[in-house]
DNA sequence: CAGATATATAAGCAATTGCTTATATGATTG
DNA sequence: CAATCATATAAGCAATTGCTTATATATCTG
């Protein structure tokens, strides 16, 4: 079960653009060192350490310690807060004018 | 096609509790007046008219005037900007963990 | 140990946010 | 028209946010 406050927490953490381009590239890249994601990004290290701790605090994503490097991945479970939400609602929205499997289908 | 900006501006819309509050009454009841929204609310007036033009300028609900009377209903495809974003990475995580799909399964 | 590298934390600051009270606009009713 | 009801806007303010520079911590290497 998700609780209110980790739906605000996840909406919060990925509203950011800068930070939600953090966990992109974590998406893409699959697993990435915290050296990584400071390289081609346009905000300095301790800018991407604080976006990298609210995406953890969030629990979007999860990192592993390999000697100094930290490398982070994202956290499965992450957004189950988000996909629980639209899930829940997915019934109103379904009776008032399409079910989410079809919006995601005519997407792009 | 959705934006990134437009993306930002639902995030955003939507993180903020009580105005999420204000979205989903609005999904649950299916077309209500402001001030049907300001009665049960914890804020005042002006803090509920400033959330329904927010939820307005993000695409999120519509609006149809009778008489002095505004009733809010939600917009269709105001949520596409998020469930493009979650559907244009399904493949990812879909490779990684689980699908967007069983992920909605299993919630709750 | 000393130096280098990877990351985190601290402090400070401008911008944004969400609320309030007060007031304005718009529409209806008598 | 005057009064009332529904909603919006203005102004102000405390709290939060996202960034910066400077510094701290932790790990590795020679």
């Amino acid at each position: 079960m998700t609780t209110a406050m980790q739906l605000t927490n996840v909406l919060k953490t990925l509203a950011d653009p800068t930070r939600r381009a953090v966990f992109e590239r974590i998406i893409r890249e699959g697993e990435v060192a915290a050296t990584g994601l400071v390289q081609g990004s346009k905000v300095s290290q301790p800018a991407v350490s604080q976006h990298l701790r609210a995406l953890r605090d969030a629990g979007l994503v999860a990192e592993r310690r390999e000697g100094r490097h930290i490398h982070y991945r994202v956290a499965p479970k992450g957004l189950s807060p988000l996909i629980d939400w639209l899930g829940h609602y997915e019934t109103f929205w379904a009776e008032r004018f399409a079910n989410l499997e079809k919006l995601l289908k005519e997407s792009e």
